[in-house]
DNA sequence: CTAAACTTTCAGTATTTATTGAAAGTTTAG
DNA sequence: CTAAACTTTCAATAAATACTGAAAGTTTAG
């Protein structure tokens, strides 16, 4: 393994483990994104060294994210892995992916709650906080649903619209003022 | 504690967990978003059944987090917190901080990574794809700059842009366009 | 059908992270 | 200044999470 593979793993796991992966899963999506040809378990376990079994069980889990696809290659009874599409891409996908094992669960959790009959005014407080927590998360959701769209050429758009963004809300403004008069 | 604050403060800390803080860090800072008055250390303690060491702990990272602020009440000698801002500013809070905490350090670590020598083509093709993913974080961070600089009712008006972000793109295209004839 | 080549599972263990509570530190009323 | 009222720290411990490797399961070549 070379230095800068070595030393890209590292940090690529490390920050994985701070975005939903642990630090293992982190450096094999990490491998395959800097690997341009498909690599099976047993490469994975060897350039990382880590368990077979370590790495049987990320790839599952990877499979659950959709970050990694399958591939059977001819005359070789092993299955190779690489990561899908580019790292645009694949970002959108893991915001997605959160979003569906975090924000969902809370969201129908939160609306429980404000179907719950408020007793007295500490909980009628509490429901309109609970009620902008609400619109909040359901407004991410549209959000992901928007990104999931969007094809890589459009997202690297997106992701480099950068400091226009407080501009694109005042066009938005403007275009609902034309609307109105 | 009423049922809708224990449910709410249950489902809240799992989410926090997901989101950078532990369970208690949490629970506690849902608990101070559906209370309107401030409340003490020992209130806290007590309504999450948590030792005091605990208390202390957590309110130690709502301060590095930017999230909690502290008051001091006449005629009380403990200190009273409750959660800064709504809910748009604190999500956005959260957003950069973890940028700090996170991509800030491996953004560095990508710059070092490039600027490493090549020794070979494997070497070549992973350098093409972290300067891909280092424009990525970077380009984050100028989002997450951006963000910082608005208030909660530009923040809320962002959020709820949502399913017009496809269309965004479209505008700015069609002003590249202007410009460039 | 059989055995070799592979993958998955999972109980046991290691590692990491979170929590407690007692001791040390700090602040303030009197 | 002193003691009471509070907060912080941190070593010990509990709890959660991750990893290993051997056993069980699956697939395919012959």
């Amino acid at each position: 393994m070379s230095a800068i593979t070595q030393s890209f793993i590292l940090h690529f796991g490390e920050m994985g483990s701070k975005w939903g992966f642990n630090r293992t899963v982190g450096q094999i999506l990490g491998l395959m994104i800097i690997t341009e040809e498909m690599i099976n378990a047993e490469q994975i376990a060897k350039t990382l060294s880590i368990s077979r079994g370590n790495v049987s069980m990320a790839l599952k889990e990877f499979q659950s994210w959709r970050l990694v696809k399958t591939v059977h290659i001819q005359g070789d009874r092993k299955e190779y892995y690489t990561a899908i599409g580019d790292i645009w891409k694949m970002a959108f996908t893991v915001m997605e992916e959160r979003r569906k094992r975090e924000v969902e669960p809370t969201l129908s959790a939160l609306r429980d709650v404000l179907l719950t009959e408020a007793e007295d005014d500490k909980d009628v407080y509490a429901q309109q906080r609970i009620n902008e927590l609400h619109d909040l998360l359901e407004q991410a959701t549209v959000w992901s649903d928007e990104f999931q769209k969007m094809d890589s050429a459009n997202l690297k758009r997106l992701v480099k619209l950068g400091s226009g963004v407080g501009k694109v809300i005042n066009i938005k403004d403007k275009l609902i003022k034309n609307k109105e008069n």
